[in-house]
RNA sequence: GCCGACCUGGCGCAAUUGGUAGCGCACCACUCUUGUAAAGUGGGGGUUACGGGUUCGAGUCCCGUGGUCGGCUCCA
């Protein structure tokens, strides 16, 4: 018969599989006109097959897909009682969610992998089943949670799932090569020919309870997850990844470089700054409303709290109070004749600076003259996050919005929104943020959540789509994830080491002008209602401050840097020689000071590089003569025999335009 | 909020099976000081997160509270 060989035409055997196809062992699986298959599957006259190597993409996820069904072998062996949940594959590895009667400790998750290694030395096939709906009940009667998936059919499961495909039912089982099945899972597949190719260079990293099927009203699952690579090689340069993102850890830094901490006597997710973490937030708000004030925005300011009927009618209370700080309640007074003396009142943290913006916006008659306009705050917000998603800086319950409120025509929202967005990426490039893609959250259709019509949303979605797709930069969409307001996008940045971040959000709201019955008087003498865009550009200056700190993993560039410059004499007689120089950078703005301490020069070197100083002027009697000074960089270069004037302007250079050095 | 683990000077860690809480860094003092990542000596500092309990005796065992960490759910 003949067969599309990777696109070219091959005559093959009736009956042939992609063993009898493939005779490079790399090869794991193939597609099959498109859809990826085991190697053993039974080709058919015309098919197009490609095949999948094991260090390809789709081969690295049939690898980990595979490692996890040895994992539930090996657990299932070892806790006979485990109930399987989902195994999928993940970026970088995978997982298996169990039902066990006691939560797995560490000893028990090396065990498990000692027994992994020994089904991987087994060499079991992975022998695919398709079977029928009644079949696949039998084979899986002691399996509670896979016999809910087949009962909820394929198109119930969620997105990805690698237990039920559309095109019915199947078990792989493991099989010992003397024919005998070892284990069995209902999978989808495709997997590995043999567990022996599943080889050694995976590694269990950690368990932690899941709800059973994301819901936390579900039973909470024990979840074991796994790393697998083609090679050892892969497996350690995924070790050391992560062992740089340890170091990287914004809350190991903070402590280290002295930035903030999170004392306990505050509460969970209150942060404060120290003066080297607090000097670096004032640097990059300072920076921001000067850029804010030439964009043409002007700054507002609004207190911590309000009187419950702010959020009342702002929706706040009613779509938002699991997030809010409990009200803090002032009784009424009421004197003996039960006359009410003082109204009592309920008054609440604020989660959000939007109401108060508006506020403002209401407290005159606005024409259209005044459009758009455009509200700046660093506002501060509490919100009452459970206490299991707190994590640093970037998840807190106490943060400062860089928050801006733009209230717009119709006619002028596309050239605002692109402004907007156009503003948002040339700031965060300033920070030093450079790799961005963009998502666009939509509405649901159909999600009663979402206020407001469809040709609203409509015309909204097209605009920000279109406002995205000029910036040129990549899209992702995801419908179902707007504000119940509104769509927005997204700026996703990538850090140094690739992870990505959400930083700032520009939403659409059309649903608070509505109810606050904002307008603005148009050149026809008309009342028309203006559109709200929410903005915050930071996302919050916590996490801000927290991304660039992994970003940069504490090595900030010298404009941000705490300490810009520490003059480190050779001997106690030069200081004097680099105090006056100092004072010279002094006058100029540089954070700057000379290191008299005792410590030997090297000692010194030392001490300021592990605190991230970016310049270390060093100099000594040579340097005292000439007028010169020796820099030391974080890195440990050096440039010797630079002139005082030289070297101020080197400084100067590197810290107005915001360069890493 | 849920599940699990953890909590010892400022930081990182020790402390045999329950038996006098130690070390390094940092800090303070003194001595020393000439070229690019750690000079030497001495000193101060802890109610072992907090509150109960068991015990002759608790950092260690038990219970509760708080906090942290890893996840889940949720989100800037």
């Amino acid at each position: 018969m003949k067969i599309l060989l990777a696109g070219d035409t091959h005559e093959a055997n009736e009956g042939a599989t992609g063993f009898d196809l493939f005779q490079d062992r790399s090869v794991i699986a193939m597609t099959v006109n498109g859809s990826a298959r085991d190697l053993a599957h039974v080709l058919s006259p015309g098919d197009s097959v490609i095949g999948i190597t094991i260090q390809s993409p789709a081969g690295l996820e049939i690898l980990r897909h595979s490692t996890a069904h040895v994992m539930a072998q090996a657990v299932q062996e070892l806790f006979p009682d485990s109930k399987l949940g989902i195994g999928p594959y993940i970026t970088d590895g995978f997982y298996f969610d169990f039902d066990v009667a006691e939560p797995f400790i560490p000893e028990d998750i090396r065990r498990i992998e000692k027994r992994m290694k020994e089904l991987v030395g087994k060499s079991q096939r992975f022998r695919r089943v398709e079977v029928t709906e009644a079949e696949a009940i039998e084979l899986m009667k002691n399996e509670p949670y896979k016999l809910e998936l087949i009962g909820l059919k394929s198109e119930d499961v969620a997105e990805g799932s690698v237990e039920v495909s559309p095109d019915g039912l199947s078990v792989y089982e493991n099989v010992n090569p003397d024919g005998s099945v070892a284990w069995m899972d209902l999978c989808r597949g495709p997997h590995l020919p043999n567990t022996r190719q599943v080889g050694k260079n995976f590694s269990l990293l950690r368990s932690a309870a899941a709800y059973w099927r994301g819901n936390e009203n579900n039973k909470q699952l024990q979840r074991i997850y796994g790393t697998a690579w083609d090679s050892r090689e892969a497996l350690d340069d995924f070790t050391e990844k992560l062992e740089q993102a340890a170091k990287r850890d914004h809350r190991k830094l903070g402590t280290e470089l002295d930035l903030f901490s999170f004392p306990d006597e505050i509460g969970s997710g209150l942060a404060v700054f120290h003066p080297k973490g607090g000097i670096i937030r004032k640097v990059m708000e300072d920076y921001s409303r000067d850029r804010h004030e030439a964009a043409g925005y002007e700054f507002v300011y609004s207190p911590h709290i309000t009187k419950s009927n702010l959020f009342e009618q702002s929706g706040h209370l009613g779509w938002y109070s699991e997030g809010m700080f409990p009200p803090m309640k002032l009784d009424s007074e009421i004197d003996e004749s039960g006359v009410v003396k003082k109204q009592g009142a309920d008054y609440y943290l604020k989660p959000m600076n939007c109401p108060f913006h508006i506020l403002i916006f209401k407290s005159r008659s606005r024409s259209y003259r005044e459009l758009p306009l455009r509200m700046f705050e660093f506002g501060s917000v509490y919100r009452y996050e459970k206490s299991g998603v707190l994590h640093g800086l970037t998840r807190v319950r106490g943060m400062t919005q860089d928050d801006a409120h733009l209230f717009v025509s119709p006619e002028q929202l596309q050239e605002e929104l692109t402004k907007v967005l156009q503003f948002v990426l040339d700031l965060l490039r300033d920070y030093g943020l450079n790799d961005f893609y963009l998502e666009l959250s939509t509405k649901e259709d159909g999600n009663p959540k979402f206020v407001g019509s469809d040709e609203v949303w409509k015309s909204a979605s097209d605009t920000l789509e279109a406002v995205a797709v000029a910036s040129g930069l990549e899209l992702v969409p995801d419908p179902g994830g707007a504000a119940f307001y509104g769509p927005k996008i997204s700026v996703q940045a990538r850090d140094a080491i690739g992870r990505t971040w959400q930083m700032s959000t520009i939403q659409l709201d059309f649903n608070l002008p509505e109810r606050f019955d904002l307008e603005y008087v148009g050149s026809d003498g008309d009342k028309h209602q203006p559109i709200m865009i929410h903005r915050a550009l930071f996302g919050s200056i916590e996490r801000f401050f927290g991304v660039l700190t992994e970003h940069y993993a504490g090595h900030f560039p010298p404009w941000l840097a705490p300490v810009q410059v520490v003059g480190v004499p050779v001997a106690d007689e030069f200081g004097g020689y680099l105090e006056d120089f100092a004072k010279e950078l002094k006058l100029e703005g540089v954070r700057v000071f000379v290191d008299h301490s005792d410590a030997r020069m090297q000692k010194k070197i030392r001490d300021h590089t592990l605190d991230r100083v970016p310049f270390l002027i060093l100099a000594g009697s040579r340097d005292e003569e000439a007028k010169t000074v020796s820099f030391r960089y974080r890195d440990g270069s050096q440039v010797n025999d630079v002139s005082l004037s030289e070297a101020k302007r080197m400084i100067l250079e590197a810290i107005n335009t915001k360069v890493q050095v």
